[in-house]
DNA sequence: CATACATGTGTAATCGATTAACTACGCCCT
DNA sequence: AGGGCGTAGTTAATCGATTACACATGTATG
């Protein structure tokens, strides 16, 4: 900056009126600052300013796990509405790990990010509280911690699960294998409790962790069990319990019904194709975003809740089309 | 900083030495200062710190699409490597638009990076050249442009590929449908090239543009062209080619065989399972990021070309099994 | 013609860390 | 006792920007 100073004949305090579009300098000054800029190449040092302006104009993004296609497409959800506002967002991936996503969360903070958007790995409030206490505008997202007291924006499948249970009593199932999220996820436990209690007693509740091995193995339990029917609560478990299925020669709707919350573009290319409860992933990811500029506007957005659909495809039998 | 070494009895200076566990400090100031630390909830400001240190102890990495699953993939393993060396990630979606490559790569450049990862969205050098002019370490990642002078990592599919064409040829195949990625990037072009050039006059191609509706419009083309045949140059065109196969009722392998470039989870659940050229991602993100932190350290590391392997699976019809 | 006021630019403090250079304090040895 | 030396700690410059305040100049007003 000195350079491009010195250049152009002026102070810094000129060039950096120029780059930042005040309205003193002179039109011949602007020019001459700058032709110098491009003339050195000159790029303002975004640590510098952020040291001494106190914003970065960055969002912190913790998400559970980057290679689950359903926080992808939120990832990119966030950061097209934050690029939109002139945001940036940094990524972090926590792997469903609450330490990592510790880790994440601080390297974030300590980087002065404007703001944060958190999926928490698990429903304990401490680093939530943490955040607060530092003073960093916090948005949770997709899941919620117990008693938090920040904006959360998620999608509320309770409907489309109850419409489900019917749909799976109504086709005469009796022993319908839940493959659960982990029960320390506000997700995990809501989804499972709304469908195990539609369902009155004919579920029975095998817990995974998000991801594809643990629906395999989910699946592979519940099969053994007797189930006729299989619910995954997300789309990883279902691709596990697929596989599952396919390797022991079980036909879809025939030999077992399934349904999986959460949509994936390839579901509807299965034979059958999948029955699915279809969150609103995109909406979720602009909201949150959203919620979270508000907040570090000074606003006070309320929570938002999403209504998840169920879309019937054939996977659970006759009985549903 | 200045609150702790108040609040300690010592200077800043010391409780920069405790934390940058320099030799100096007596064990005693050292409690004492940490001590301080944790009762104030002190945590260090990275701006400032990488300001005066010219180093943020991060990676930029562009990709193409956040939304690919070949882009998460090789995220998630760069990230993983990068952690492991103490480093932090920061991740940009290009959304194959060259502009918003350039947009991303520039921000990276003004947060000083310590070193750029990039999956160019065309193969023209300019943006490459103005990172090097810059002096920011450099490694391309998936594609390459015209002459670049900085480490590449990819993967190689020459020999997958034509054993690909052989198959086809062998199954009697005469009419067979490239969906091919766009002509300016370099896997784009590659891959069709390889081919093509091992099919002989037997092959038509079609441009997509790496995405899945691209897929679709490309297969619809060949399939009323008489294709009998199809290889996706990738696994979200390979999706919308499968839609399309889907749509029109057709039966793979009986009416028509596919092949896909990249794997993914779920090609071995369908019906019949997909045959692939898989690309060893975790393997490429991990040597990217290898590579580069080499690059930072003043080393000169060499290209890395990984193999791509063919992975039949019956979508060719019963000639490969 | 002096005073007030607007306008464009420069000076220097500041953000929060790191670190070279310096100081103060023992301790040991002759 | 005095000189040499090692060690723990302080002072202050620095990174590259922003911005309050000061200043100079020009123009309008009483």
């Amino acid at each position: 900056m000195k350079d491009v100073a010195q250049h152009a004949g002026v102070s810094t305090a000129t060039v950096s009126r120029v780059l930042n579009g005040h309205a003193a300098p002179t039109p011949e000054t602007r020019v001459r600052v700058l032709a110098a800029i491009e003339e050195l190449g000159y790029r303002p040092n975004a640590l510098a300013r952020s040291l001494r302006t106190t914003s970065t104009q960055t969002l912190g993004l913790v998400i559970s796990d980057l290679l689950n296609p359903f926080f992808a497409e939120i990832a990119r959800a966030v950061e097209d509405e934050a690029r939109s506002h002139g945001y940036c967002v940094v990524i972090g991936n926590a792997d469903e790990s609450a330490e990592q996503e510790a880790t994440y969360v601080r390297t974030l903070l300590d980087r002065r990010v404007d703001g944060l958007l958190l999926c928490p790995a698990t429903d304990d409030p401490s680093l939530v509280r943490e955040v607060s206490a530092g003073g960093v505008p916090l948005v949770l997202l997709d899941r919620t911690v117990r008693g938090a007291t920040c904006p959360v924006v998620r999608a509320d499948g309770s409907e489309a699960l109850t419409a489900l249970a019917r749909r799976l009593v109504g086709a005469g199932h009796t022993r319908i294998g839940v493959i659960a999220g982990p029960p320390n996820t506000s997700t995990g436990r809501e989804r499972t409790d709304v469908l195990t209690g539609s369902l009155g007693g004919l579920a029975q509740v095998v817990h995974g962790d998000f991801r594809q091995e643990s629906g395999s193995q989910a699946a592979a339990k519940l099969i053994e069990d007797g189930a006729t029917a299989l619910v995954a609560m997300d789309n990883l478990m279902g691709l596990g319990a697929l596989g599952e299925i396919r390797a022991r020669g079980l036909q879809i709707p025939h030999d077992i019904a399934l349904a999986v919350f959460d949509d994936q573009p390839w579901f509807p290319l299965l034979d059958p194709p999948i029955t699915v409860i279809a969150q609103p992933t995109v909406e979720m990811g602009r909201a949150a975003a959203r919620s979270l500029l508000a907040l570090i506007n000074g606003q006070q957005p309320d929570d938002v809740r999403l209504t998840a659909k169920l879309v019937l495809r054939g996977s659970l039998g006759e009985a549903e089309l």
